[in-house]
DNA sequence: GCAATAGGGGAATAATTTATCCCTATGCAA
DNA sequence: TTGCATAGGGATAAATTATTCCCCTATTGC
């Protein structure tokens, strides 16, 4: 893993949450561990864009928070289920304020968003 | 500016609100000028350990995202201020959420986070 | 023996984000 | 005249995060 070499900032509340939620994928992660999609395999399907290794990391860093707990089953080929634990859950209304917010102003966002990745330039074929 | 090279995903509206909020001072930025501190110097004070470079590059991605807005007062020496455009205002429920879930599972959280950090042998004096 | 399956890990590299350093400009105070 | 406060930008370095590629586990079925 990766040695930090700047301290987290710890001092307030956003600080905290941002230590845990922050990493591409996670929030998605536990969003759809809390809807069901337990097993890794089934969520690099919902989530296609991550590489299976960066899933693998991120899961295991919200494990590490107690955000999730990880069973292996001793079965071959292996199975794994990933699921929420009591104070993961407690994240859910959480994400799903943030969720809603996006998509009561999808529009908008999308807007001002592409406004600002197109606003330079574009360059493509580079070489 | 730095040229992305990679689309942003713009699926869902945590994608969405991804975009906009990720950026390590952003929210506090956010938080802090709904709070009334306006002026760049007092949200430096304010946040002490961002540089000013980040932070002035961060609210410039906020204006850009239509959250913030930037007043110049042609004085001298110049003053500027910032204030939460009704857009940018709508966010501060949710922000006020995630520190709220921060500020409840304080000691849980800043637990689990240094034993992350400390999970990896401490390094120092590598040189 | 070999492929397929399901889950992971290491190393190297690319992408992205933050931090550092230094420079511009104005008017006022010491 | 030097220094300070205010606001900001360019270039570059460093830190962090994510991607890619390749390898390993063990068993069942051909």
């Amino acid at each position: 893993m990766y040695e930090r070499k700047i301290q987290p900032n710890l001092n307030c509340g956003l600080d905290l949450i941002g230590e845990v939620l922050y990493g591409k994928w996670k929030i998605r992660l536990l969003w759809f561990i809390n809807e069901g999609h337990q097993r890794p395999s089934e969520l690099q399907r919902k989530i296609p864009d991550a590489s299976r290794r960066v899933l693998n990391i991120q899961l295991k860093e919200l494990e590490g928070h107690e955000l999730v707990v990880r069973k292996i089953y001793p079965v071959v080929p292996p199975k794994v289920e990933y699921s929420l634990t009591e104070f993961g859950k407690t994240l859910i209304p959480v994400i799903a304020a943030l969720g809603q917010w996006g998509d009561e102003h999808e529009d908008r966002l999308r807007d001002v968003i592409l406004k600002q990745v197109n606003a330079t330039p574009y360059l493509e074929s580079h070489q």
